[in-house]
DNA sequence: GCGGAAGCGGAATTACGCTTCCTGTTGGTG
DNA sequence: CACCAACAGGAAGCGTAATTCCGCTTCCGC
């Protein structure tokens, strides 16, 4: 039942190609407070056209978070191929970091917040979670990292440190460092 | 040549207290986010008394945090007073982010923001600051927490704990188990 | 090549909060 | 107790950013 999609008329998806990258950098820069305006500035294109594509802005952030999520998915499935377990988890969670400093969007879609609409999603997601539980459950099996590590410790610290990214006062905040603190508590 | 402050008229007085309280409850509600209208309905006044004693919402914004600031140096000091060094570190840290856990304002002062003006609560972090420090140094001379513990670490750790707080995909995050973590890459 | 559906542009509209302004009120001092 | 500077109230003003609207343009099947 799922409708049909007729195929969009080839300047349309060249549009909506367009408006995909400059939404990229521009939540990877500014976050969600990224403006509309300045997204259809920078695709080269009026207002009227980003809203025939997203119909607001939140279809537009859902998408590039779903976007970011199939990105981890593949950064998770690199690490599979890393022999040693701990190197490999170790390698995801700051393969996943580096990639967030420098870029909001990937931070919106790891910490989530509550007015977005997952259920668009969920197949992402599906994936991203499944293979990072691959990485954690062979490191957890190997011995390297403490037993008891799941998913969410995962995610949660992943958002931890990526919350330090973005902490400002004083500057004296390395997220490295933060990363070492964390990782101290998890690896054996 | 500080201005030598008149005494306010009874009346101001008062009110000046119930804006703060009123704040104080919407702050930790709904953080930044909270309106001056509500604010001011809450105190039972207008918004033309709020603006009196506030001359824009970043003055009551850094106002509250300072009153945060001296609730956290409150707590420190309180540690101080606990016989053994490791536990008056844990508890410190778990008294902050108890306190964190429903208040939103609280998370303001720890984690921050460039736009707010901190010159004007400069003392009450120093104080923060200090009382927090002494507690982080006796831990560390004691031997019972990693030797190349620092405020910032301190500082660091607490507002990744936080963020985990406001962190709501899946809804499986639990900020307890964020700092089991963390502490187990902290305590010897 | 034509017709018209699909697509485009961007000015106008809407919505929402902060802030200001002006009128009426009151505490407290001479 | 009379006065008046300080104070209170809240409606109107503004700025900002999302979203809508609609006349014009472009693709594409015939």
């Amino acid at each position: 039942m799922t409708e049909t999609e007729r195929p969009m008329r080839a300047d349309a998806r060249r549009n909506r190609e367009r408006i995909m990258a400059a939404a990229g950098e521009l939540f990877a820069r500014q976050g969600r407070e990224a403006q509309m305006e300045d997204i259809a500035a920078r695709a080269g294109l009026g207002m009227g056209t980003l809203y025939r594509h997203f119909p607001n802005k939140q279809a537009l952030l859902i998408a590039m978070v779903g976007e970011r999520f199939r990105g981890m998915a593949d950064l998770a499935r690199a690490a599979e191929r890393i022999a040693d377990p701990g190197d490999a988890f170790e390698a995801m969670l700051r393969g996943y970091l580096e990639t967030a400093d420098g870029d909001a969007a990937f931070q919106l879609a790891l910490m989530g917040s509550d007015d977005l609409e997952w259920e668009r999603i969920r197949q992402q997601k599906a994936d991203f979670s499944a293979a990072v539980t691959r990485v954690i459950d062979r490191a957890v099996a190997s011995g390297q990292v403490r037993a008891d590590l799941t998913l969410a410790d995962f995610t949660v610290v992943a958002s931890g440190v990526i919350s330090t990214m973005y902490f400002k006062p004083g500057g004296n905040c390395d997220w490295r460092r933060h990363l070492q603190l964390v990782l101290d508590g998890i690896r054996r």
